[in-house]
DNA sequence: AATGAATGAGATTTCATTCAT
DNA sequence: AATGAATGAAATCTCATTCAT
């Protein structure tokens, strides 16, 4: 997983146990660090390599050094993060039996990734709302494959849920796209307002949203 | 409202009673919706000035006699639109009384109104997750003041419910962020598969899912 | 013949009647000649676009309006005039009696394109002396094509001679190779040596040198 | 003869004799080698420095230790060749009597010389069509006056030729261009066809056809 | 008022060369 | 002496905008 372009140029696999590999390795994350955080405020098109130079401050031929393009720049960042968010998941969901407790554990697990990865959160949430991905053919189909494990992960712990008698009879894909919907939409909220500087504890107010709705109780 | 550029370049104000008058409206009109197409397809940066020409068969010199710049080309479009989509809410919600009706109508007239402008909706999501408005500082003010006053009203129905009964006390700008949430996820669903062709129907889902959730329920 | 690229942008093919098809065309054709003198002066990769825009006196932009890429720009440049040559050619040829009148005709008239064509013909000589062209592959094999039908023409003469009895038996295709290598190598000579300002004049002594070669002839 | 950079870059000049020395002009020579095949193949501006260090098997920064730039490798292996060839031509010339017996060494030699080392051959050809060095001034020149000198080489076995009253009287530098025309035309013809293997066994039709021409003889 | 050719600033990418290890 | 990652100048190409006709 997420081992894209592990390799230094000229065929030569990545060995983290060297140190020139660690080296590398720890360079490569620099630039992607300085690449989220770029991409996140000023999008794809209005970044430049220049700007990632100067702030991840390597020379612009050194980001060639690591990078074909600025759009394998691009995709690795978000391909190798949402792969780990899918591995954060599925850990934190295989903690808990099916039901309840996995949607809990999945809409904890989740704002929990999107606090601590704001800025990955900014270009996932505006990527996938681009029908052609803004990036390459290639790109964009391997994103799209992984958001669309997403949902479906999202879409299975629910119709477990269906199956243990926890959540109503539903099409499971359209009430994962609902939860989704709700976790993209508040966490972008509070993102965007400083004041708000913890997402996870707000997490059984989305569960009780999700699971009971808003509207009136009976008694 | 939607008065945006509403003169033409030599200070002439126009006056939708004179022929020219119209016909300047209507090529202005023509030229957005074209713009429409086009920007939901290939995103801001994606279309070209040409591209807008060719489609629009005006000139390349004549677009730039009816918005000063590309940018205002987007943002009046998208400007206008949210205008529109804002007044149409404020009919349809006042055609009702407040709580659960209006609740109803919100839901039954948003989706109604992303199913008609589908383009305009898959723009509208996109630019909504931009911090920095993908486009430019001015046209990103604006913008974000009518997203947030969309929410607002949205909020303001939801207090109004919440006064009536007949929704749980809750933080209503977290519920209408929620709410929301789960509109633009479902909708762009709907949008990317081409098999649904209808969202109106799906209007009495959402409101179930979102007034009573999709947690099993007592008896 | 000549009219790759006799376009306008967006597909409107030119008329050379129209002030507009007229203008355009004599712009096309100051870009090549600029152009011819620059890639003879320094080559294809020692030419840049900066350097034509500088030459002709364009924007580098303008020239993109007129080529897609500075390859195009070269191979147009030698097809063009590669065509010329062998339209001069044929109807030289053609006024003339198959057999030595031919022959003299083809060297004449190849001497003097040379010799009024001098940037073109130090192109041709570089280019033709590269093996993988050194621009694109469609250029080259556009390029070689004409090389090759250029040979042929030449060796087709030949042929005519021996059938007249003019030229002793041999290998035509061979022969015609010698003819060449004899031009270019003089022409090459001549092109290089300021003082040497009139090839025409030499044509009798290449043919002399061709047919009856250099050996101390028998009384 | 071919003694240029014959020192090591901090200041040992190389002594062939030491196992040092030797060691040095081996590692020299298979840079050689590989750059011939390289240059040949992809031209000078197509090939890269990393090109020449993964087929000689050196590292990027070695080369630097033997040549001072690209251009030094590209020449060096151009004059050093070229000198070889004038050395060869010469041992070949003085082993006959001037007249005939000298042209025809010359022309054998000449084949066999481009027979055995085609790769150099595809670069003398193209080099010496370029008026400016494609490469560098310095380059160009040193180029230039071996090229001059070979010509000169072979209208001295011309002018001797008359001398002995086995050439008619001539312009000597016109005919040695059109000989060396004639050569190098049908040596790039052989070499670019892969059927034609052997050169050597030409020589005897060249000579022919440069001394007797391919006009119909009397008798 | 409409046109579309011309402009040139700015973006991406390459690669010869250097230099710390 | 050998290495190869880092450098940054330079090249190609795009496209929003202008302006003469």
């Amino acid at each position: 997983m997420a081992n894209l372009n592990n390799k230094m140029k000229v065929h030569i696999t990545v060995n983290a146990k060297s140190r020139k590999g660690r080296e590398y390795l720890f360079r490569r994350g620099e630039i992607l660090k300085s690449a989220e955080k770029l991409f996140a405020e000023k999008g794809f098109h209005g970044t430049t390599m220049l700007d990632l130079a100067k702030l991840s401050e390597f020379s612009v031929g050194t980001l060639y050094n690591f990078f074909k393009t600025k759009e394998e720049v691009y995709y690795t960042l978000l391909i190798e993060k949402l792969d780990l968010f899918q591995s954060r998941l599925d850990t934190k969901i295989n903690q808990h039996p099916p039901g309840l407790d996995q949607i809990l554990a999945l809409i904890g697990a989740s704002v929990k990734f999107f606090e601590e990865n704001q800025n990955f959160f900014r270009i996932f949430i505006q990527e996938r709302s681009t029908v052609e991905s803004s990036v390459g053919a290639t790109a964009g189909k391997e994103l799209r494959k992984r958001y669309l494990s997403y949902i479906d992960l999202v879409a299975k712990v629910i119709t477990k849920g269906i199956e243990k008698g926890d959540i109503q009879k539903c099409n499971p894909l359209e009430v994962a796209y609902s939860l989704v919907g709700i976790l993209d939409s508040l966490c972008t909220y509070w993102t965007l307002n400083p004041e708000v500087k913890e997402f996870v504890s707000k997490a059984p107010f989305i569960c009780d949203l999700f699971l009971r709705g808003v509207g009136k109780r009976e008694k």
